[in-house]
DNA sequence: TTGACTGTACCGACTGGACGGTTTACCGTT
DNA sequence: AACGGTAAACCGTCCAGTCGGTACAGTCAA
């Protein structure tokens, strides 16, 4: 069966119409263009828009799971490392993050509900920051300061150059390994 | 002239309408029946539905100006401090930022250039990162920490208690003002 | 002081276009 | 012939923006 992989060059063609024209313009015909099919073709993989926007943010909650699970396993699955396997994870997703996170803006601008799948992982996320050798607080601040990257990457306003953010990494990294004091 | 204060009830009544309904349900019908007014009443005082969200972004830009503006002076308009400022400011607007930062949603939806007046002020935001005592690097991520509380805020995906908030603030206001080792 | 005129604020019917979704027809493969 | 996959015409709805109008307050000349 190739359909797997149409809904996946039609998720790519929503990605790119989002990043490209703007969550607005996220509209299945434009969507169809983008993946070189009709609307009819469309929908006939997703049934409703609604369901291929859930796909869509689906997709990159699971991308994102698996990129952390490897980096996590770079670190011998060691619970008190997983914070740091988290910042690598996040910088390694780097350019396809950003791009995937775009998935969100249609999804927050038609129907907020539709997060849901982020709510849940970030809920999961911040239940275990307690497991870190660097206190519940500081694992939080390395955290949000991912988020704070990642908005900005959405937004199309971030100032960081390549250079600021390796030095970040950095930064990050020695802050999930170490307490600061 | 009263003209201003029904543009500011307007702008009101939009925040309203993103908050209970969603970025996509702010039509100018919806504005206007959350305003008191007709669709007409709405355009006499913006041109168009776009002019509305410019202003709604620029007034958020304006207030948080305003209440950083505020700590600064608080702080003796000392620019080492200013971080720190930066980091009460964010923490003082809270709710009220997290109202108002729901304007942002409709106006990325629909136009992602519509968010010109914030990029102007990240910018000139981390241009100025360097005139603090903790070096750039950790002046982005105590930055970036508060961008990414925001984020999780406007999307209601936020896990954190008001207690958590207090502690994260007590950390970055640490990190704020001397470096760490 | 009154009546003609002007500007401000607002209303609500209407229009034209966009969009989600349905239906039907078509085509190649098996 | 039957079926998976795609195209394309079509429908109903929603929505931004237009437009003709109303109400009312002020201005000013006669």
């Amino acid at each position: 069966m190739v359909k797997e992989s149409v809904r996946g060059s039609i998720l790519d063609a929503a990605e790119r119409v989002v990043r490209e024209r703007g969550a607005s313009h996220v509209t299945l015909d434009a969507v169809a263009e983008a993946a070189g099919l009709s609307k009819g073709g469309v929908l006939y993989h997703f049934q409703t828009k609604e369901a291929m926007l859930v796909a869509l943010v689906q997709r990159m909650v699971d991308t994102f799971r698996e990129v952390y699970a490897d980096a996590q396993a770079r670190m011998g699955d060691d619970p008190a490392r997983s914070l740091e396997a988290f910042v690598e994870a996040v910088f390694g997703m780097d350019e396809s993050l950003g791009h995937a996170s775009c998935a969100l803006l249609p999804a927050l601008a038609s129907n907020p509900e539709l997060l849901e799948p982020l709510r849940g992982f970030y809920r999961h996320h911040f239940a275990q920051l307690g497991n870190t050798p660097v206190g519940w607080d500081q694992a939080a601040v390395v955290t949000l300061a991912l988020d704070g990257m990642w908005l900005l990457e959405m937004l199309g306003i971030s100032p960081l150059t390549d250079k600021d953010e390796r030095r970040i990494q950095k930064l990050l990294i020695r802050m999930a390994t170490a307490p600061i004091h």
